[in-house]
DNA sequence: AGCACACACGCAACAATGTTGCATTAAAAA
DNA sequence: TTTTTAATGCAACATTGTTGCGTGTGTGCT
């Protein structure tokens, strides 16, 4: 997947500034935070950066990533989310060496068990530890 | 328990400051946000309060509750917390009407499927959807 | 009770993160 | 190419959190 297909595919208008920070997430295998993408870009407008990607989350090209650290994170979608839906089950693990945060795509959210009289509509399970690098 | 007994135990100096958190998250059975806190004493000092929280959560009085909005919340902890270690292994719900967090003491994450060359060290399960209140 | 010490408090100053309004510019449609 | 629509860039502001430092308060000891 490209820049450009991405954008086509949920129908948002292509502009240089959209294309970057598409090709940073593609460039990456984890998830980023606003300043992880802010410090890739020269010339980055921190709020034209928020809005971007809100757009993008909103149309289903990256999910946040409740890593349990104080930043907000993003990460591309895997599959075919899109304006309507999100299908992003699956853990994140975070490093509180390093603070990076991978998607852990093999292992989903365990089955729900709801608390009576509450409805639950989305879980998270985040795995806190060190990383394949910061464990040695 | 009383504020005055959990500062004994945790081994704190008890001020009136201190006690007035304590008093309202003994008198809360959910997890609590700094603001919601703040609103609740007249001439909070704000500084404090920082202070205050994570003194709290080093000693084990209270944990945070990974919730997965943008506001760090803490709650009481159950059980035999101190500094040395705390033993909150429950799920969080968060109402994503109402706003409120609740710890589910009774749902457990579930048992560590460690990603090969990963240490994990904690995990987290967030329930995400519309508490008791809300759902109607 | 009085004293000394350690610690908690309160305030200022600053840093990081996020939001809104509005004029300008660029992309898509006609 | 012209028109229409949406994205961008900038200012201004709001919220959240941190650090340094002088002052006040709780606690243990005499
Ligand atoms: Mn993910
Ligand atoms: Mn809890
Ligand atoms: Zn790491
Ligand atoms: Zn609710």
């Amino acid at each position: 997947m490209s820049p450009i297909e991405l954008l086509n595919t949920h129908h948002l208008r292509k502009t240089q500034f959209r294309e970057k920070v598409l090709d940073i997430f593609l460039r990456h295998d984890r998830a980023l935070s606003h300043r992880d993408i802010e410090s890739q870009i020269s010339e980055a407008d921190r709020i034209t950066l928020y809005r971007t990607l809100r757009t993008f989350e909103e149309k289903g090209l990256i999910h946040k990533a409740i890593d349990g650290s104080d930043k907000l994170k993003y990460a591309l979608c895997a599959g075919h989310c899109d304006v309507h839906a999100h299908h992003d089950h699956h853990a994140h693990f975070h490093c509180a060496s390093c603070g990076q945060t991978f998607c852990i795509d093999e292992v989903q959210p365990p089955g729900i068990q709801t608390p009576p009289g509450f409805v639950v509509e989305s879980t998270h399970l985040i795995f806190n530890g060190r990383c394949a690098l910061c464990a040695n």
